[in-house]
DNA sequence: TGTACATCAGTGAACGCGCGTTCACTGATGTAC
DNA sequence: TGTACATCAGTGAACGCGCGTTCACTGATGTAC
């Protein structure tokens, strides 16, 4: 019946399955009162089955963080991909230069909380273990956000050939908006029902004015019109 | 020997006891690994006596939340103190802002973070358990969180006057200082020798920016010299 | 075609351990009369 | 002044429970010869 690459197959459902178990339980309980056993249980396998699968809890911890990782480097594409970005620098007035502001940051903040929903426990964990309590974690995560970082500051290198930005400011720029966009969404999902609409909008004023002061540095550095 | 008045500062030391014992658990172990036991082993008393004190854990953490915020509304307001604020918005060129900004934003994050290195383990658990998994103390931080972000929208009401700022961006930019702040606490404790000296000068670049924004529209909307 | 062996996901019993909580107790202090 | 009682921080034994880990096992699959 079950070939050994049907086998294969299966030990990996039996892994996710695991995960998935463990994701539920930290969205009760937290990652930090995951027990072997626990995860076990909910997936369905005795608990010494566990080890067919992963070491010990934080192996698979780090192994979730890599699914996260996938999760938000693809919503990050579709994310950028919304984003409007200005052809020239021709946008003179204050005014102007912050619709044209908002056409990256609404699309990508909106997009971003959007696509973020269908993978929610996946997100709060990658989040909020980045300062947890455990090292393993906390070494991934930080790996991982730091290469989503540099994606991110790659495409607005974009923005950055229109507007002399500094490069410095740019790899600023990525960081403040994905710090911004996490905010956001832990505090939608750790208070739910609660204002989500008014937190991202926050989100999307807070971006809009660093964006904003960045663009008006810019066009001063480049000798442009202000004052 | 020791008076009814002599006993209750004595239960107030056991207590303050236990209260660090927890801070120094939650350091190695973060906040959900905490258990009486260990609380209780590591302050020096039996097991059974931390119920003469706190009724659970969660008791003792919403306590511990209570002393965070005493802390940082005093290092808050040390910040705030440090503060130059612009006297007049007779400064029209984009360079001579950025100056005036930084006199802000540099002295307070500054401050903020020499005065919280005091007292970083309380500081660490309030900004971790913002958003971990015990509800009790998710509430007593965001309420806490609320307090601190009104007292400093209290204070940047002066910069307010000065330039027109919209009252909403008022508290966005009280957030904004505080959320940068705590990113850049955590990260330091979190990454400890790590770049530390960087991580300040990054939060100070993104409050620039932001705060340039927003004097930037200000003065677009007072119908100043911007285009 | 048959037989012996290797691989490997999953099992169930058993272990020692730390946990939260209960209970009745101690011993020092202050109060009532 | 003496005696009985109340208060209260801290104790130690005992409980049942869930934990991580070990071990030898099963049973299905594929391979060697």
């Amino acid at each position: 019946m079950a070939s050994r690459k049907e086998l294969k197959k299966q030990k990996e459902k039996t892994s996710q399955a695991l995960i998935q178990a463990a994701l539920d339980l930290c969205t009760e309980e937290g990652y930090a009162s995951l027990s072997l056993r626990s995860v076990a249980r909910k997936a369905g396998i005795a608990p010494t089955s566990f080890y067919r699968h992963f070491r010990e809890i934080d192996e698979m911890g780090v192994e979730m963080v890599a699914q996260a990782k996938t999760v938000l480097a693809d919503c990050l594409a579709q994310a950028r991909g919304k984003m409007t970005f200005p052809t020239a620098k021709k946008i003179d007035t204050t005014t102007h230069l912050l619709k044209s502001i908002e056409s990256m940051t609404r699309p990508f903040l909106e997009t971003l909380m959007k696509c973020t929903k269908s993978h929610k426990q996946l997100v709060y964990l990658f989040f909020q273990e980045r300062t947890g309590s455990s090292e393993a974690m906390r070494t991934a995560i930080s790996e991982a956000a730091g290469s989503l970082t540099g994606l991110l500051a790659e495409d607005l290198a974009r923005l950055g050939k229109v507007f002399e930005i500094m490069p410095g400011d740019m790899r600023l720029l990525s960081e403040a908006m994905l710090e911004t966009a996490s905010g956001s969404i832990m505090e939608a999902l750790v208070f739910p029902g609660a204002i989500s609409r008014d937190v991202a909008e926050r989100a999307i004023r807070k971006l809009n004015l660093m964006f904003l002061g960045a663009l008006v540095q810019a066009e001063t550095k480049s000798g442009g019109g202000h004052a």
